[in-house]
DNA sequence: TTGTAAGCGTTATCAT
DNA sequence: ATGATAACGCTTACAA
C-alpha cells in the first residue's frame, strides 16, 4: 500500500477532507497593501509558522477600501477558512461583526473593533513616541508637527494621545493642535500634509511622520522645499525601512519587529483553533525609538548629527 | 427561498463546490521573499485581478530555499489549487517538474524552466540594461562593476549577458570578468560584494546591482568606505524603490511595472484555466533606464548631477 | 484488527 | 420545467 502511495504520488485531497472534517487548515489574512514592506513583514512571519504546522496563508487586499475589505471577508468565509488575520482599513466602517462568526478564530492586529471577540497582537505605540518627544523636547524643539494618518486605525489615536499626553508632561503645556494632522495613510497625503505645514510662517521645527508611507511623502517634501535635515527641521519616522536607513542622514525611527507580530498571529490563530473555547488573549509588542542622525538640537541650523 | 437566503445570509461552501466541480478558485503564489516591495507589488497586482474573479490568492513564501518551495508546491497541489504563479528560487534544483502536473495552469515570473510547459510573464532585462551601459560608457566609464545575482536566475543570466554584449558594442572590448559577480539576491550579498570591489587597488568606477537588495547592501557599503556617488563612484541600481527615490542623490534605475506583471500573471492564469488546451503564452514587458542624478561623467569627481 | 458504510455540501444527471 | 438522486474524496463510526 506504501508503495502505491509512493508510486502514485498520493496526497489527500483537502478540499474532501476540509469538508469532511469541518478544517481546511487556511488561514485568511486581510491587508490594505501587501507592496507596504510592513505588511510583507507580517504576513512572512505569520506564513513561517502557518506552514510549519501545514496552514496556508490566504491573501486578501483591502486597498484601505472598507468595501473591498467586506467582499474579501465574505469570500474568506465562503473558503471556510479556519482562522482570519486583519488589519482593519476602518475601524468605523469595517463589516468584520457581520462576518466574525464564519471564523473560529479570528487575530486583529493593531485594530479594536467593537462587539467582536477576537484575540488581538498589538505594537504598544506609546513606549516609542514618548521616547521620541522625551528626546525631541530635550534637545529643545517645541513647536513639533505629527502625521498622525487616519482616526479610523487604532495607532494613529494612540500615538496622537501619547504625544499629546508625553508633550504636556515635559513641556508643562499643551501642544499646538494645529501641527496635528489626520488624514489618509499615504505618500501622497505625507506629501502634501508636509508641505503645508512646513509652508506656515510659523514652522515646526520637528516633524513625526505616523507611518512609512507617510514618511516618504514627508522627506520628499522636505526635499522639495530645499530644506536640510536635521538643520531646517528634523525628522522621526514611525516604522524602520530601507529607505529611512539609507536616507542621508539617516532617520530616527520608532521601531518594532513586524515579523515577530505575523509569528504571533499565526501562534494565537493555532492556539484558538485548538482551543475555541480559550478567553481571549491579547499580545503586546513593544515599540522603542532609534537615534540615527536625523534630530538635532533645535536652534542650531546646520549642525546635524548632534547627539 | 431567496428569503432564506438573505436571512440565513446563506453562501455556498467553497470547499464542497470545489470537490463537486474540480475546481478551487484558488491560484497559488509562491515566491522568495513576501517582504521584498518587488514581489508585494505583483502579489498586489495579481490579488487584484484575481479577486475581480473570486479566486484567491493562496501565499507561499520559500525563502529562496528549493526544498521550502518544493514542500510549498506539495501543499498548494493538496489544496488542488487551480493555477500557480510562480518565481523560482533555484532554476536548477527546483522541484517544479514534479510537481507541475498537478496544476491545470502554471505562470513563471522571469523563470525558465526545463521541462515544462507553462505560460510565462517575463521582463526584458536586455533592454533597460542596454540603456545603463550606452549611458555609463557614454559617460566615459569603463571599469563598470555588476552585482549580477544568482546564475540559477534567468533575470540575473540576461543581465549579464546583456552587459557583456553591449559593453562589448560600444567599448570595442570584452568588459572585465573580475568585475561581474554573483552570489545571492541579498543585502549582506550586495554589502560584501560592493566592498570586497570597491577595495581592490584598481577600483571600478561605476557600479550595477542587480535587485533592490543587492542595491541596499552596495548602497551602505558605499556609505561605509566613505564614498560619494557619483564622485567617487557611480551607482545603477535594478527595479525602483523607495530607498532609490529617496537617496541623495536619488539612484538611477532600470525600472520596469511590478504590479503589471502581477496583474498580466493573473490574466494568463484565468486564460488558461478557460482553455487549458491553449498553446502556451509567454508575454513580456519592457524594462527602461531612469536618470536621476547617481551618474556622472568618470574622472571628473566632486561633480555630481553632471548630465 | 480489518473492513464497510454513511455523510460532509455541492452540482450534474436523469427521470418525471 | 421541475425535482429527486448520485457522486466528488475524504474521515469516522461502527460492525464483523
Amino acid at each position: 500500500v506504501r508503495e502505491a502511495i509512493a508510486e502514485l504520488a498520493y496526497r489527500p485531497d483537502a478540499l474532501a477532507r476540509g469538508m469532511r472534517t469541518g478544517r481546511s487548515r487556511a488561514v485568511g489574512f486581510v491587508v490594505s497593501d501587501i507592496s507596504n514592506p510592513l505588511f510583507g513583514a507580517i504576513a512572512a512571519g505569520a506564513d513561517r509558522v502557518l506552514q510549519e504546522h501545514g496552514y496556508s496563508l490566504v491573501l486578501a487586499v483591502s486597498a484601505n477600501d472598507p468595501d473591498r475589505e467586506a467582499e474579501a471577508l465574505a469570500l474568506l468565509a465562503q473558503r471556510r477558512v479556519d482562522g482570519l488575520i486583519l488589519s482593519v482599513a476602518d475601524e468605523r466602517r469595517t463589516s468584520l461583526p457581520q462576518h466574525a462568526a464564519h471564523f473560529q478564530a479570528t487575530v486583529l492586529l493593531d485594530r479594536r473593533v467593537q462587539g467582536v471577540q477576537a484575540d488581538t497582537v498589538r505594537s504598544n505605540h506609546t513606549l516609542g513616541m514618548y521616547e521620541a518627544v522625551d528626546r525631541l523636547c530635550a534637545l529643545g524643539h517645541r513647536r513639533i508637527a505629527l502625521l498622525a494618518g487616519s482616526r479610523g486605525q487604532l495607532p494613529s489615536r494612540e500615538r496622537v494621545r501619547a504625544f499629546r499626553r508625553r508633550y504636556r508632561t515635559v513641556v508643562g503645556a499643551d501642544p499646538d493642535d494645529a501641527l496635528i494632522r489626520t488624514g489618509e495613510m499615504s505618500r501622497d497625503s505625507g506629501y502634501l500634509g508636509t508641505r503645508e505645514i512646513l509652508a506656515a510662517q510659523h514652522r515646526p521645527s520637528a516633524l513625526i511622520a505616523g507611518n512609512n508611507q507617510l514618511f516618504v511623502g514627508a522627506l520628499g517634501a522636505i526635499k522639495d522645499l530645499g530644506l536640510s535635515i536635521p538643520g531646517d527641521v528634523s525628522l522621526v519616522a514611525c516604522d524602520d525601512s530601507d529607505a529611512a536607513r539609507l536616507a542621508d542622514p539617516p532617520i530616527d525611527i520608532i521601531d518594532r519587529d513586524p515579523s515577530q507580530m505575523g509569528e504571533i498571529a499565526a501562534d494565537l490563530i493555532l492556539g484558538r483553533i485548538a482551543d475555541a473555547a480559550a478567553s481571549p488573549r491579547s499580545m503586546q509588542l513593544p515599540t522603542r525609538f532609534v537615534q540615527r542622525g536625523s534630530v538635532a538640537r533645535v536652534g542650531k541650523a546646520g549642525r546635524a548629527y548632534e547627539r
